[in-house]
DNA sequence: ATCACAAACGCAACTCTGTTGCATTAATTT
DNA sequence: AAATTAATGCAACAGAGTTGCGTTTGTGAT
């Protein structure tokens, strides 16, 4: 069961991704959220946004998982083959608006792909 | 500084990579070892192997970190560009053997990309 | 073959991300 | 306004990986 009631919390999150590409981890999330919210509210919260499809997530460098908006999706066709990228200066993670579609070995049934990326970001780049 | 001595768990390790394409984790690795081996040991000495090239890592399902022989790339030029499978019944991992090239936007300087396909293999998706 | 040195090791304690159980708070339905 | 139950906070936990440190052992020199 998704989420059922518009709290606080729910809409400190909602307005952190807003409608950038921009995913974020819990961890960023708590950095970013009023100072009381307790970390297993926003574990919780991701969660059920992902069930409900509103979000999607993936693992970035360090293990971490990120959370992102869906926006090149539809709510019922839900494809994320599009790639994600982390910069390894500044660490900012987003999603990228193309999707990408692999030819994949016909033995395995392949279900789910993810393709992510790693580099320095537009502004990382300049700065160097 | 990579690996300067030929130990006893050093040949375990090596020899449970064999010639496989198969990629482990330092789990996986301790429970095939001699029970004694310690898993710090494990962690440092797949630390070095991966200094020294000898094989690379990256990120599976629930956050858990994989390495395998590299086997498609040279000792000098390293491009770990193939895909990375691993079976949602079985947990099995596998290097996929063959390179994907993929467009990238200019703005980002990407500098190591990583593709990462779930679904069940061979085995298992005969299973079913 | 033995010695000395540093690499590799084992252990314990720790960090970090994420999870679970449970009692309390608060959003929504009546 | 009262009742219902989703959402919250807290504390404790789990699992992957790391660190410091004292001990063991592989290896090159004698």
């Amino acid at each position: 069961m998704g989420i059922q009631r518009r709290t606080k919390t729910l809409e400190g999150i909602l307005d952190a991704f807003g409608n950038s590409n921009n995913a974020l981890s819990a961890k960023i999330l708590l950095r970013r959220l009023d100072p009381g919210v307790n970390k297993t509210t926003v574990y919780r919260l991701l969660e059920k946004l992902e069930e409900d499809g509103a979000v999607h997530s993936f693992i970035g460098k360090d293990s971490t998982k990120f959370y992102a908006r869906c926006h090149s999706c539809s709510e019922n066709a839900h494809r994320h083959s599009h790639p994600h990228f982390q910069c390894i200066s500044c660490d900012q993670v987003q999603c990228l608006d193309f999707e990408v579609t692999l030819r994949t070995p016909e033995k395995l049934k392949v279900t789910d792909s993810q393709i992510f990326l790693k580099g320095h970001c537009e502004l990382c780049a300049e700065a160097m």
